[in-house]
DNA sequence: TATGATTACGAAACCGGTTTCGTAAATAAA
DNA sequence: TTTATTTACGAAACCGGTTTCGTAATCATA
């Protein structure tokens, strides 16, 4: 069948273009009678406006970009979810950019955003990023964004973040309760919101206990998984041996998982560890991995809520700018015996 | 910073739009001078060339549609990669739309479809899907797509499998030779095709090593969580219980360990689960998991290659219309003791 | 020198909706 | 009855690229 457009509806019901665009979008213009039989042929015929001559005219896409650097991740899955319950009411339509961690490539995705593909951004930045300029440039263009989870300082764009220095804190004075002493943290990046303010809480909570902080304890992971798990045996064999680990994102779970075992470590009795991950199976685990677990779907609805209200004009105050979800800690056997 | 086009650029070196247009896509009409002069202004005052304006003259969007019904599940996120991995390189983008495993959405995804936005679609179809006229309609309206691991038989689209059956078999024959006689099979619906052919190779095994199967032993789960716990702890609380679980799909993993913990029935020794996976933390479960995998990246890769091919509108051979990748059983703790 | 071919560019149609503006006819108000 | 207003619709501009077609100028060939 050859694709249905307004000049054809037109034709068959000897009315003009026009008034078949306004009858479809039941403008006050035209008679309640012509409206039912324009409707009533866009049916029969499977009308189906396009899209791109709208967005053209209207300047609108009703398309919003949602960047991140996986989508194997189950933050990110459900923050995924969370968007698009949002989105979807408000009739937009979710176009999911991966970076895998590459700042060139979000940079790059950015830019092609520029173009007016897209009405407004969601963005969770990539552990390689350490600055805002691919982001100001979108600003600049009138496009708005909210970043959410991993997000610049500097930057000056609206938020939604967790408590991540109070997670670093409270994942640490966990495993200080439990008995740790020697604690060692894994971050993703020395760039990384997030794996720097869960460092903080760290270093907070190490500093008020009394215990030092080795030098070697604070391991700065890849995105390279095989070489994690050498960095994670490394630090495991050292002669005076970390008895806890705080890992700051859900893909390092394995990792040390997988370290402790090849260097016949028992976890909780040996080494003690919590996790930052979103993984419903994390209670399955062997042993059942204690975890802080962040509101990844609260986040997703609330950022995209925030978009939205961008994306509306309406007014936003400065104090909303910013949102802080807080994350929780879910006890389980990796932290006690 | 007002948005650049290409009337701003023609005005600005007195050149016509046509050949700003055409020096831009690298015309053989243009002298090099121009496009070089074309270019670099260009590049100087950040011009974007409008996607919608493109794609409404000529009738490509280079958008690819991706219609599956989860995002937050190994397969489905692998996949993606795979997916993205082949149509970057093609310039497409994707274009993510989930079902949430319901019918109704996935027609109103495929309707959506017909308007044009997509070029391409490629789906995996929700588990309540049993009918095909949603895809009829889209091929009709020449927009070619591809189905990946979850198929309709009776459409004649072009489709990505992995050997169904045979993973079945082998699942099934696993548990008997490593002990099972009385094994249960945990499915997500009747009406998927993935469901069905794995429950096809678990009959056959079960038929061909003499082992009856109990009326209750074949359960359909949902997408309730919480009722798929119930219903395998009834499960194994019947007198004489299973002692194998063949779980056809990742989400079951949990409610298996679960129900089984619940029910004080450790696994392997009171009952052994293979489970059809692709969690890289499978290895780290309580007892590691024996799971089939399959190989989701090169299924998306395979899958966006057709695709690329049908949109390239090259001939395909009716016998590349079906691929068929075999999955792999990989033994683990949850099936020997 | 005359003719044909090539080069380099511009005018304008086009894609398919949306919106502005103008107007005939019907209705209401004076 | 005249004037003002409302109703219901159409013509055409518009969004921003792309493409066709026409043509003046230059170059090559006979």
């Amino acid at each position: 069948m050859k694709q249905m457009n307004i000049k054809a509806l037109a034709r068959e019901l000897n009315l003009s273009v026009s008034t078949i665009s306004k009858a479809l979008r039941d403008s006050y213009e035209i008679s309640e009678s012509t409206k039912q039989r324009v409707m009533q042929l866009a049916e029969k015929l499977n009308y189906k406006p396009n899209p791109y001559a709208s967005s053209l005219r209207g300047k609108k896409s009703r398309n919003i970009g949602v960047v991140i650097p996986e989508v194997a991740d189950s933050f990110f899955s459900l923050a995924i979810n969370g968007i698009e319950s949002i989105v979807k009411e408000k009739g937009y339509h979710v176009l999911i950019c991966l970076t895998h961690e590459d700042f060139e490539s979000e940079q790059a995705i950015l830019k092609e955003f520029q173009s007016g593909r897209v009405d407004g951004v969601l963005m969770s930045v990539s552990s390689e990023t350490d600055a805002g300029g691919h982001i100001h440039e979108l600003i600049e263009q009138d496009v708005p964004i909210v970043l959410f989870d991993r997000v610049l300082k500097e930057v000056p764009a609206a938020r939604v973040i967790t408590d991540d220095m109070e997670s670093g804190y409270k994942a640490t004075k966990h495993l200080i309760d439990n008995g740790c002493r020697r604690v060692a943290f894994l971050g993703l990046s020395k760039k990384l919101s997030i794996s720097n303010d869960r460092l903080k809480g760290y270093e907070k909570a190490m500093h008020e206990y009394g215990w030092r902080i080795g030098k070697k304890d604070v391991v700065t992971c890849t995105t390279d998984q095989q070489q994690n798990i050498r960095a994670v045996k490394k630090l495991l064999q050292q002669p005076n041996r970390p008895d806890g680990i705080v890992a700051s994102v859900e893909k390092l779970a394995p990792v040390v998982y997988q370290a402790c075992n090849e260097e016949s470590l028992r976890i909780p009795q040996d080494v003690k560890v919590v996790c930052f991950s979103n993984l419903e199976i994390a209670a399955m685990l062997h042993p059942s991995l204690t975890t802080i677990t962040q509101p990844a779907y609260e986040m997703g609805q609330k950022a995209a809520a925030m978009l939205m209200r961008l994306l509306d004009k309406k007014p936003v105050q400065t104090a909303d700018m910013e949102v802080i979800i807080p994350s929780k800690l879910v006890r389980r056997g990796s932290t006690s015996i």
